[in-house]
DNA sequence: CTATAAACCATGATATTCCATAGATATCCA
DNA sequence: TGGATATCTATGGAATATCATGGTTTATAG
C-alpha cells in the first residue's frame, strides 16, 4: 500500500505538466500503472491523487452493490466519471487537464501534499491557508485520530 | 478486470461512428472480443457499455435469481434483449445503431463516462445534469462506499 | 446493379517521448 | 574533515508518435 508523506512545491509549465516529487514516485514503482488517478476534491478547491490499484480496490467495493442500483450508479458515476488517469513520463512528471488547473485554481506553483493513501495538489498560497483552518479546527473539536476509520466518501 | 476512468466527450459523425477513447481501448486488449456491447440504460437516457467477458459474469450474477423468477425474466429481457456486439474498427471506432442513438438522444457529440467495470454513453449536457444529480443523491443519502478494511476518498 | 456497410487512408491537433542543463544531494577517498 | 566527483531531481525545449476524425475506396447484400 502506496504511503504519500511530506509535502512539496514544483513548478508547473505552460503545457500544464508538473514533476511528480521523488518520494511519492517511489510510492509508485510497484503500481501497475505507472501514474497517478486526479480528480475535483469533493471538499476543497484542491485535487486528490490516488493510486491505479487503490482506484480498483473502490471499484471492486463497489461492485457490492446491487449492478444496477441507483446507489451503485451514482457512486460510479461521481467518482469514475470525474477521475482522470494521468501516467508518468520518462522524468517523471504528469499533465495536468486544464480543466484540473482550473478548479484548483492553480498559478505557477503547485504544492503536492501527502496525505496517507492519497495526496492532494494545492495552489501553495491556498494550502497555507488550509492548514491553518486545519489546525484551527483540530483545537476547537479536540480532534483525535479514529482508533478504526470507517470511510466514505463524504466526511 | 477492466476499469474504466474518467469521461471524455468525442464526435458522432453522420455514419454513426464514434471513436472510443484510447484509455478505454486499452483495456479491451485482454479481451477475447475485440469491441464492446452496448445497451440501452434502465436507469437513464444513456447507453450502458461492457466487455464481453463483463455480460459473461452478469450473466452469471443473473442466475443467482430465481431461474424463471420474473425478476431474471424482466432484467434478462431489457439487458440481454436490446444489447448489441459493437466491433472495434481499424481506427478504434465503433458504429452505434441508429436507434441506440436516438434511445440516447445524441446529436452530434457524445460522452464516454468511465464508471469502473463498465461505461456509460451520454449526451454531454444530459450528462452534467446527471452528474450534479449524483452528487446531490449521495450527500442527501449519505452513500458511501462499501468498506473493505479502511480508507474512504475524502476527509 | 444499386444501396449499404465495412475496411482503408490522409491529416491536423494533441500528447508523449527524448534530450539537455542546472542545481541540489549524496558518495567517495585522500 | 574537506573537497572533488558522481548521482539524482526538477525543469525547459524540441522531436516524435498517437489520437480523433473526415473522406474515399472496396466489399457485401438484396
Amino acid at each position: 500500500m502506496a504511503l504519500f508523506l511530506s509535502s512539496q512545491i514544483n513548478r508547473l509549465d505552460k503545457k500544464g505538466r508538473i514533476s511528480v516529487p521523488a518520494s511519492f514516485r517511489v510510492e509508485l514503482t510497484n503500481e501497475p500503472f505507472r501514474g497517478v488517478v486526479i480528480f475535483k476534491s469533493n471538499a476543497h478547491e484542491c485535487l486528490e491523487g490516488f493510486t491505479w490499484s487503490y482506484m480498483q480496490s473502490i471499484s471492486e467495493r463497489l461492485d457490492d452493490f446491487n449492478l444496477f442500483s441507483e446507489e451503485q450508479d451514482d457512486l460510479a458515476a461521481s467518482i469514475f466519471g470525474s477521475a482522470v488517469q494521468l501516467p508518468l513520463d520518462g522524468d517523471g512528471r504528469i499533465i495536468l487537464p486544464q480543466n484540473l488547473i482550473e478548479f484548483a485554481d492553480l498559478d505557477e506553483k503547485a504544492a503536492f501534499v501527502g496525505m496517507g493513501t492519497k495526496f492532494q495538489i494545492w495552489d501553495p498560497e491556498k494550502f497555507n491557508q488550509r492548514q491553518k483552518q486545519a489546525r484551527q479546527n483540530i483545537q476547537k473539536n479536540n480532534l483525535t485520530i479514529p482508533q478504526k476509520n470507517k470511510g466514505g466518501i463524504n466526511d
